[in-house]
DNA sequence: GGCCAAGTTGATCGTTCAATCAAGATGTGT
DNA sequence: ACACATCTTGATTGAACGATCAACTTGGCC
């Protein structure tokens, strides 16, 4: 079982000739891995066969099984794509544009309040689908699953850890790390079910209203240090994370 | 007393001789929906066989199509038997055991708590699952899981309302209740893909350190109304809502 | 006793699924 | 120019799927 995925013959996004959409022009297993990604947005995982990959991915059967030993190892090369893209393509483009490190959390979830608008709430959180579709399947891909999370709870803890000296100083950063995360997961679910990003954006406000709290008591209290003014809430507005075909 | 399906050529699983589980002696159209809802919370929608169903309940496939035109009608019926078994099972327990309306919404997620430590976290909320596998599907189904989470946001708004008093004036009653259907959601998710129910537990601690700030900024502030000591966190430990076999 | 509707049965339809295979195309090193 | 490993092709496999149907059994009512 040799580990290939070493291949990537030019980087992965903004490629040359850039004829069509974006997927077209890779190599197989790119365009294998890529297609399978959005597919498996779209739809979930067990409810894509394996015959749709190919052929939106125009390449034929053989070609998959030659990359991939099984179809739960291409699951795996999206998900270790879920990963390696979570950086470049939505935690960076964040963080480039704010500075004032609590205000880069609510610019992430600002990112996917988009997503909800503009899928109408169809497209959910790649990895929390696949999180509640097959958590206990296959060690491997829950294992997978959960760095992901890990990817994303590490992202707004080094925004926690940055706030640190404004936050107070009992709180449990890597706790609200979790909890950031959890209303991010669970406003998205009930955006879904209610086909409305209303849900969502009720449980990031209260959210902003938490941090709010913290914010003003840790100021308020002993030795207060120094409170820069709380920048513009939002310069402008977050990217569409993981895009996949509006649909 | 006709021992009507003295069939059996192979025993498909645990058999009468001992009715107890409660699934059985049931008429058919019940036990069909029942193993239904235990096998779509087990496994998922799509990824349970009518035949697998069909089996699990002993029954015949022209019974199922007898009752439901579809498989989708089975599955109507099974969120309209979540629906129903909402308040028996899963808040009317909590609520004759806790008196306080903002520990009881903590007696209700420690009821998920006790699901997910009893499951090995192998077991998220049934609505959940079904919400992001098939949100965007068939209309009546999106519905139908959106009135279930309706049904969930107005029990804990009754909890948010008689605790009125107690919150600060301007607080969104009705966003926190979307707030605290989010952690619950999102947590559980969590603790499914890490295996492990902390994320869960240390989301629900972050919402008790809000709710405990919302609490003393209302008492602080104008004229405190009266402020009854807040009573023990916990008098037991939460029944599981949505058994469903424990694997 | 006789009747009919309600309920149940199991065989079977056409389709789709993941996976396999032998054989052909491609390209790189020498 | 040659050889050989890598990669791609597309038909094919057997099993499982959702769904349908006509035939059969049961229970209540006159």
């Amino acid at each position: 079982m040799p580990d290939r995925r070493s291949r990537l013959p030019a980087d992965t996004l903004a490629d040359r000739t850039s004829d069509d959409g974006a997927a077209d022009a890779l190599d197989t297993r790119s365009r294998l891995v890529e297609t399978a990604r959005v597919l498996f947005l779209q739809q979930g995982y067990g409810a894509t066969g394996v015959k749709q990959i190919l052929a939106a991915a125009g390449a034929n059967s053989g070609s998959l099984y030659h990359y991939f030993p099984t179809k739960e190892d291409l699951l795996l090369a999206v998900l270790d794509r879920y990963r390696d893209l979570l950086r470049p393509l939505v935690i960076d483009p964040v963080f480039s544009r704010i500075a004032d490190p609590v205000e880069r959390i609510f610019g992430v979830l600002d990112g996917y309040r988009r997503m909800l608008e503009i899928t109408g709430c169809r497209q959910g959180c790649p990895i929390g689908n696949l999180a509640l579709e097959l958590s206990d399947d296959h060690p491997a891909v829950r294992s997978l699953i959960a760095a992901n999370f890990t990817g994303w709870r590490t992202a707004i803890l080094e925004c926690l850890d940055a706030a640190a000296d404004r936050l107070p100083d009992d709180v449990d950063r890597s706790a609200l790390a979790s909890f950031v995360l959890s209303v991010m997961e669970g406003g998205v679910m009930q955006a879904r079910a209610y086909a409305s990003p209303a849900p969502f954006e009720e449980a990031v406000s209260m959210l902003r209203d938490h941090f709010d709290r913290l914010l003003a008591a840790a100021a308020a209290w002993p030795a207060a240090p120094p409170r820069p003014e709380p920048p513009a809430r939002l310069g402008n507005e977050s990217p569409c994370p993981f895009p996949g075909n509006s649909r």
